[in-house]
DNA sequence: CTTTAATGTGAACAGTGATTACTTTTAATG
DNA sequence: CATTAAAAGTAATCACTGTTCACATTAAAG
């Protein structure tokens, strides 16, 4: 009797079956939902098992370590990031600069949609990653850079873009500058009452102009 | 006797007085040390303490909590960077593309010879202090980012950079392009075996040649 | 001196990630 | 179908974190 009315209430809560289905999954959604919610520092073990009905070391069944579960959060992330970018590398019927200035507004405003996750993913912590796990390094990374690469030496042969340096080192200096103002914007570190729309556009123009021939 | 033999012990422990003399300072020289070699997630009280002689509670006698003081080795942090960065814009002797060209190279190398004490100062964390600490924005962002204005005003006056913009605008557009390149090298986003005086140069040019009248 | 204020300590507390032995549920096998 | 084996979740425990508080010690002021 006791008993049944406890069912209920677990039942209530779980809202699901016992052994939860997919938690692995559900843990990856609900530390991403923390981390935009509230960052990256309040994805807690504690956090997760109350958010999904779970006692903290459940995690363990699915995941090595704390670690191993936000490293799984950034490939997320990055396929995330990636969906976005990538098929602007595809609009063959937009002229060069037209689809790297897409590529800089969709970067800046993915982190300024999703900062605390853009930091997760372009920080420090990444460094590390690289390191041990090179999944990410050579598939995500590797990828966008990829793209950039050829959206450069195609700029460089068609006479847009000076060809004097390499392109290798262009698309770094394309990447640091738009990186720059994004990180710079969404750390607060640019006056909220300065539009960052009118920065970038100053700064893409500026960098457009300083690469031509 | 038994208490003599202690007390020589506890000595040559602490090697200085009982009441430790300047423990502030010294626990500010000793988390800047911790931030140096391990990075500031290695800034712990019981590390403080163990390499200082005292316990870890110690500290409550000097900050009020451990943000206090990590605020405070922040403004340690800005003062030695402002001491580099802010006698360039003096150099009067050097035209503005070379004072320009210097303070960006030692922006970039005061995060390559300090890249853990680089992310505390421009990261995130710096956003919030700023609500609470008007202390630090007013003296030293503002201090540091007035000279860079002027620097661009002067530039703008003499017919070196284009004037149609803001010079608000475009200081921040030069501080995110050198911020950019600086935080993805020391992040490791820039491969190593890439020469990064050269990606320098190659940014620069491409910032000034953009601005150009 | 004596008193008072400043400074350092050790024990406690709640929170963190992690490990362990244990239970419950699912799935597979005879 | 019943039994067994594997998978999945739990509670207790550990070492660590920052923080607080009652207490002890030292320095300074009267």
């Amino acid at each position: 009797m006791a008993k049944c009315i406890i069912t209920k209430l677990i039942d209530k809560c779980k809202s699901k079956t016992y052994h939860h289905g997919n938690l692995k999954e559900e843990l990856l959604q609900e530390a991403l939902k923390i981390i935009q919610e509230d960052g990256v520092e309040a994805v807690t073990l504690q956090a997760l098992g109350n958010r999904l009905g779970t006692s903290r070391s459940a995690i363990y069944r699915h995941f090595s370590s704390k670690s191993d579960l936000m490293d799984n959060v950034m490939m997320y992330g990055f396929e995330s990031f990636d969906s976005l970018i990538t098929p602007i590398f595809e609009l063959k019927d937009k002229d060069v600069i037209e689809r790297l200035n897409l590529m800089g507004k969709t970067y800046m405003h993915f982190a300024i949609d999703n900062p605390n996750l853009f930091r997760m993913l372009f920080g420090e912590r990444y460094k590390d990653l690289r390191e041990d796990n090179c999944d990410l390094n050579d598939e995500d990374q590797a990828n966008g850079y990829h793209s950039l690469i050829n959206l450069i030496i195609e700029a460089q042969e068609k006479n847009i873009f000076q060809k004097k340096d390499d392109a290798l080192v262009i698309t770094q200096t394309v990447h640091a500058m738009i990186h720059g103002l994004t990180i710079l914007y969404i750390d607060g570190h640019i006056d909220i009452k300065d539009n960052i729309e009118n920065v970038y556009e100053v700064l893409f123009r500026t960098m457009t102009q300083g690469l031509k021939k």
